[in-house]
DNA sequence: GCCAACGTTGGC
DNA sequence: GCCAACGTTGGC
């Protein structure tokens, strides 16, 4: 299969591409959609690029990239009784809730706001600047990929 | 903090 | 299986 690309999204909040860069790996727990749990689980593989999205960030946009260094394996945090992510309706026999691990590959020296994706040239599908676009695992084409890359590595 | 857009839930 | 109500996301 080739190499496939996503986008993730996630509050600065709650993680950063710099936390990552600290880290060297993260597991990209507590995704509770099942659109994003099936690409997790059903499309994601190792070497996949990843496109780190900052939401509700000051500006939103992409801060960096990654790569899925472990295929969809179950979230087991929707196991723990009591932590935020459970979920009794997943089960060690059926899991209902997957994620993946990812590795980081790159920190922009500066984020490529929403704005700029929605207003440059070949991005236009992409679901991101899209109005409502409310996935927080999204596919992402090579191309597109390609695009926010070289835009990310600009000097600021 | 507002609110539009979207996903999920639950009554029927 | 419809759809209204509700909760959440996320840009602004």
């Amino acid at each position: 299969m080739p190499r496939q690309y996503w986008l993730m999204k996630c509050e600065p909040e709650a993680y950063t591409i710099q936390a990552l860069a600290r880290d060297g790996v993260c597991s990209w727990e507590g995704v509770r959609n099942y659109q994003a749990r099936n690409f997790m689980r059903n499309q994601m593989q190792v070497g996949d690029g990843v496109l780190f999205y900052a939401s509700s960030a000051d500006p939103s946009g992409v801060t960096g990239l990654a790569e899925v260094s472990r295929a969809g394996y179950p979230d087991h945090t929707a196991w723990k009784k009591g932590h935020e992510y459970f979920d009794a309706a997943s089960t060690n026999d059926k899991p209902l809730w997957f994620m993946v691990d990812i590795t980081f590959v790159e920190a922009f020296p500066a984020v490529v706001p929403l704005d700029v994706l929605k207003t440059t040239k070949g991005l236009e599908d992409m679901m991101v600047t899209r109005k409502g676009a409310r996935l927080s695992v999204q596919p992402v084409k090579k191309a597109e990929f390609d695009i926010v890359a070289k835009l990310g590595r600009r000097k600021p």
